[in-house]
DNA sequence: CAAACTGTATTAAGTGCTTAATACACGAAA
DNA sequence: TTTCGTGTATTAAGCACTTAATACAGTTTG
């Protein structure tokens, strides 16, 4: 587990973030434990407070659950992991959407932009196997 | 001139953005003049120092220019003020797609909801008039 | 000339958030 | 029992940004 961090948003943030993608990309398993504080901390270099942080919001939000000194683990709830996906798509939609109204781009422009370089990227994936 | 801050990001990031933004939609001629910084701070109800590092800043990337103890000016290099609407158009692209890419999301289903989502603020725009 | 406006610079204080350093209670395991 | 690894809580330190209070040089305006 790797994950590349930027200097502009909070480390937990981008940690929540992390977990966020990683359920949205259905890669846990409803009540799969995850990582102790310290084993994350270790894993990513950082701070046992700031994983302690991250996992302390992703618990009130409903993502994890922890039961007494065990290992915390994500959420049995199927409901909520599909509604992270969902979210985070309706999240960078809107975003992308006001970015593009405070240009007044037309969308058609943009659209073409985005198909454009999308498809430029699969080639570079292709190439680089 | 108003501006709606956010509490995320540093006010002086988000004064730039503000006149990028005004640029990128040609609000502004080649050469016109801008609001002193005691002025744009009154407007803005901000600091004069947080007004001053935004010009500061806008002053190196080339936006704008100051002779002597004028008031500043947006720049007459018509070539900068073109390209502030293709790097933000850029910006909110690359930005979309890594999104979409750290999800696993296919990118035609994305659009279907950029289309949806576009033409239902268009609607709502259309009401309000 | 004097006043008021420009831009610019320096220094300091305050504020909020992030990170860091510890400590504690609990339970499982050697 | 002792050790180790859980989660949790408290307190302090660090850092970036904002604000503040001035100061100075120059230009325009009354």
């Amino acid at each position: 587990m790797t994950v590349k961090f930027n200097n502009r948003d909070p480390v937990y943030v981008q940690v929540i973030r992390h977990f966020k993608e990683q359920i949205a990309k259905g890669y846990f398993e409803p009540g799969q434990e995850i990582p102790s504080r310290r084993e994350l901390a270790n894993q990513l270099k950082i701070n046992p407070n700031t994983a302690q942080r991250a996992y302390k919001e992703m618990g009130e939000q409903g993502l994890i659950f922890t039961e007494g000194n065990m290992p915390s683990c994500i959420t049995k709830d199927e409901a909520v992991l599909k509604s992270v996906r969902e979210e985070l798509i309706i999240e960078a939609v809107d975003l992308f959407l006001s970015s593009i109204k405070s240009i007044d781009v037309p969308l058609s422009e943009v659209l073409e932009l985005v198909k454009k370089k999308h498809d430029a990227e699969s080639g570079e994936a292709e190439e680089s196997k």
